[in-house]
DNA sequence: ATAAAGTCCACTAACTTGGTGGGGTGTTTT
DNA sequence: AAAACACCCCACCAAGTTAGTGGACTTTAT
């Protein structure tokens, strides 16, 4: 399941996908708005800038916007940055793959079944971006 | 990401399904065989039980063995009672069901994606079985 | 200078995960 | 009948994660 701070991040995002190209969009704009706690989403704001998503413009007139078009923002990115893997086993991930210890992946049924479940959700996750969340 | 639990499960549903049939297996040799906490194991194997998918005996002789056949035991209904939601968002869950506050649902994006992701992770677990996961 | 607005650090309550310990209950064998 | 066997059940625990909160600091515009 995605955590709420993936979904706070997400709404964030579509909300700022919205305003791409109208300036900068105050945290407490995007808190009041979408019922987000104001301080949980600047740590996320902040993550997501560091992360190269967003980018900031402090001072009066400041606030937070896109760094990059809404359709150069995949959703399998944002799930990883905030919420981690995306596969259900560590052994069958691409960007945080841990071996399985006592299961050789060589000969483990659960494990060529997970790929599936990977590689099935990638093909959505990957080919999606927050263009696609705007409707 | 599946439980530790969940694996423990699958492990030990895989090797009870290997001796289908073999008269009931003691969860001491299950730990052992692959290696697994004796008493988690236990706590999982009762779980598994009072689920109708797992039978034991006690006393000398006894054990637990799969109450229905191996091709009988879907890994969805596994990973449902053990891991929980299969679905990324409650609002989203068909056996987990619980409606998005701040988010209706007729025009949320996210909600629309996360259905597909569903319906193609649906489409692989509801159509193994435990006879898949022995190799 | 002052106010606006993001940055950073540290702390916390509640919950979940991954266990462990010990006694109780039912079955089989002797 | 009693001992041995093996599952059943309850309660507890440490560590980590989640979902926040509070307060001081820095940068920028006017």
């Amino acid at each position: 399941m995605l955590s709420k701070k993936s979904q706070y991040a997400f709404k964030a995002l579509t909300y700022l996908s919205e305003k791409f190209n109208e300036g900068p969009v105050l945290i407490s704009e995007i808190a009041r708005k979408k019922k987000i706690p104001l301080k949980f989403l600047e740590n996320i704001l902040l993550e997501l800038k560091k992360a190269d998503i967003l980018d900031s413009k402090k001072g009066k007139g400041g606030g937070y916007f896109l760094k990059k078009s809404p359709e150069k923002i995949k959703v399998s990115t944002v799930i990883r940055l905030i919420n981690g893997p995306i596969s259900m086993l560590p052994c069958v991930s691409l960007y945080f793959y841990e071996r399985c210890k006592n299961c050789n992946e060589k000969s483990c049924g659960l494990h060529d079944l997970m790929i599936q479940v990977r590689d099935a959700t990638l093909e959505i996750v990957e080919n999606r971006t927050l263009k696609d969340l705007v409707v």
